[in-house]
DNA sequence: ATGACATTCAATAATTATATTGAATGAATT
DNA sequence: AATTCATTCAATATAATTATTGAATGTCAT
């Protein structure tokens, strides 16, 4: 590394932070990361990548400082270094909504019609939930689901949605979430829900944000 | 590019936007875009790179959706699409701030101790102007000034600070600001002026974040 | 100690990013 | 129409990123 003045050597920082966040698989490592601590052999199933380059990838990210690990007995347990990475992460996305015609047409084309699923906010959520009127649906799969939930929400997977839907109350307004906000499985759990006739929406974001924005998780731990 | 699911194609979206922020020179373009339109030229100066380099890397932000570009007459000038680019590139900023121990060596290695550098908060300077207790001075370059600037500030390019020092109140204090929160100009007015025996200090940020919280700018145009 | 297992390391190949150069384009001026 | 000037394009060389493979490391259980 050569002599730099401060300014360059400051923009060069800041670019290595939006570096490590500028690949697609490392972003859906966040996503996971942002769930709870993983190890790299738990995201790399997640993902379906090999675990060499999974580990490479996460120890990128270390270099950037978005994530820390630790080590317990043979695993090494990954998480995201504090919230400022998910809301960078979140600022990217902004940006890719706001102006990415691609993005729109990925949404259009695979979720039909935006205004279909409109998202309940989390203020909606809690109220609605304290007054009992409605059922939410957690559609991670259980492993997730038990390191972290909303209180109250049921689990199930998307891969057992059909099976269960005999249990749904059906005049009972549905509402289901997963991971995050661009997470597909919520919007997939809805589009199902609604071609059986139920009434459901999902919740807009996913579990971070609403642990970020400091309502309750329950935890099976 | 092959048949991708809609979730990679998003994160590759996503990831697009973060890359297109991933590198140095990119990022200090940026910060001079948000000062307001600017020409490929003109960035070029500023920057002391090849033309043909800076219109490259303006094209790669274009594609990114980072920005958006007009011609008039023989120039073309950039802008950043909106406020949504300055607060992903704050947000990878909070997150290098944070994490990284080499922004913070580098900052007190080139700016000696931090808490010397203690900056004044927007609020406070609006009121301090208004009580006329405070010379605020813009150490930008008087191009950039003309193009906007804190109502009430004079431009003192540092190239000038030496020279009109005499000017100065001795009592008063004085306010720099320069492009940005690390835009190295406006530290080494208030280290330059400190010297002299003079009560300065840096505004909290710069321009372009005076003027998205709403405060009044004025403009030479 | 030995085997099992999670992770990292090292080496490679394929792809992509970057800087540099000079030619091409397109708009204004003469 | 010829010139000037800002910008882009095209071609190239260099460097960086990424995925892949298999070997090496470190921890736990037996």
């Amino acid at each position: 590394m050569s002599i730099r003045n401060p300014k360059q050597a400051l923009y060069e920082q800041f670019a290595a932070v939006a570096k490590a966040l500028g690949n697609p698989q490392r972003l859906e490592l966040i996503e996971h990361l942002a769930q709870g601590p993983r190890s790299v052999d738990a995201l790399a199933g997640k993902l379906g990548l090999p675990i060499a380059n999974v580990s490479q990838h996460l120890q990128a990210m270390r270099r950037a400082g978005l994530v820390t690990s630790e080590r317990d007995g043979k695993f090494i347990n990954y998480s995201l270094v504090d919230e400022s990475v998910l809301a960078a992460f979140a600022a990217v996305r902004t940006v890719a909504e706001r102006h990415s015609a691609e993005v729109e047409r990925v949404v259009r084309v695979w979720f039909h019609r935006r205004d279909d699923m409109e998202p309940v906010s989390r203020e909606e959520l809690a109220s609605r939930m304290n007054d009992g009127l409605v059922t939410v649906i957690d559609v991670r799969p259980a492993d997730e689901f038990a390191l972290g939930h909303l209180p109250g929400a049921i689990n199930v997977p998307l891969s057992e949605l059909e099976s269960r839907l005999p249990s749904f109350e059906s005049g009972r307004e549905i509402v289901a979430y997963c991971r995050g906000p661009w997470c597909v499985m919520s919007f997939e759990a809805v589009a199902e829900l609604r071609k059986r006739g139920f009434s459901a929406r999902r919740l807009e974001d996913g579990l971070p944000e609403w642990k970020a924005s400091g309502l309750a998780v329950k935890c099976n731990a």
